[in-house]
DNA sequence: ACGGTATGGTGCAGGCATAA
DNA sequence: TTATGCCTGCACCATACCGT
């Protein structure tokens, strides 16, 4: 059998007289005549090569392999009605979606309070889920529709994905208040002899920044910690002598622990584009055209304050 | 090609007559 | 009284034919 020449009209009646076990009811239901809906069987009939349904005292009963079609048709069926039925706008006030974003602890500490803050005012059933970057695999998530946007500062992303700067965001080093020889500046003799505690990072393009600006001017920095998260890097640093480089808007974030300083940067770092990226996929899904006019919304030319 | 109308065929239930 | 056979009416399905 060929489903190129099957009617999906006939797996409609199928299903009705399936349901009904009678064709002049089956036929109520599909709104056809009785002769129609049997024309349509006799069709189908034809062309599945079964008997399909026979005359009994309990009515038109299925043949054993109707019997064994019966549930995977009816399925298609409610898939295909489904489908069609799927509205071609969004409506954020009543969707109870929930978005997968890629987003490091960076875009969580930065952006999520606000963006949540004004989500439960006008979607307050919409749902964010933040995945975690990972080392690989980030391109094959975000095609096959696993994750809706991805927000921040990520490299590579090229080939069918589309790209919008939010904002523009720039380094600062920070360092414990009580710092014994760090006072309101930071010289580069300080940036090269303090210890510092860097990020480990992910699949994102920050420390790679850093890094690889660093070593263009031929500084060197002692690391004396690897941390997995920038969040974490206050905690340490609130506690001990070392120093770190996060961006600002990050570093603004800081509310607890508060002994905290912002530094100007002895030297020149690259600014961050942070960006949200999407793939082709998802360009003319309402759902993620009305997300990504949200970040729009909350984040575009987000300028942090100085220092 | 498809759907509608008209018509015929089939099966069942119920009523009735008849035989055991 | 019960069982059996026949007839009739009804419901339902299939087919032929026609119009769109």
């Amino acid at each position: 059998m060929n489903i190129n020449s099957l009617d999906l009209n006939l797996l409609v009646a199928f299903v009705a007289i399936d349901r009904e076990r009678n064709i002049t009811l089956a036929a109520d239901r599909v709104g056809l005549s009785q002769p129609a809906l049997s024309n349509a069987l006799a069709r189908l009939r034809k062309i599945l090569n079964d008997p399909l349904f026979v005359r009994t005292v309990r009515g038109m009963e299925p043949t054993p392999y109707a019997a064994s079609i019966a549930e995977p048709i009816r399925k298609a069926c409610e898939l295909i009605d489904g489908a069609l039925k799927i509205d071609a706008s969004f409506d954020a006030a009543r969707s109870s979606r929930t978005f997968s974003v890629f987003m490091t602890d960076i875009g969580e500490a930065v952006m999520m309070p606000r963006l949540l803050r004004h989500l439960q005012t006008i979607a307050p059933n919409v749902g964010i889920n933040i995945e975690s970057i990972p080392r690989r695999g980030i391109q094959e998530s975000m095609i096959s529709g696993d994750v809706d946007l991805a927000v921040g500062l990520f490299e590579g992303l090229s080939g069918g994905f589309f790209e919008q700067l939010l904002y523009r965001d720039e380094f600062v080093c920070i360092a414990n208040t009580e710092h014994p020889t760090v006072k309101d500046t930071l010289s580069l003799q300080q940036f090269s002899t303090l210890p510092h505690v860097v990020v480990s990072s992910s699949g994102t393009a920050h420390e790679v920044g850093i890094e690889r600006t660093i070593a263009k001017q031929r500084i060197k920095r002692p690391v004396a910690m690897t941390v997995s998260h920038f969040l974490t890097l206050p905690v340490v640093i609130s506690q001990t002598d070392t120093i770190g480089t996060v961006p600002r808007n990050l570093a603004l974030s800081f509310t607890n622990p508060t002994n905290i300083k912002l530094l100007k940067p002895p030297l020149k770092l690259p600014t961050i584009d942070i960006k949200q990226h999407w793939h082709e996929r998802y360009h003319y899904d309402p759902a993620n055209r009305w997300l990504r006019g949200v970040f729009l919304e909350l984040f575009l030319g987000r300028k942090p304050p100085k220092t």
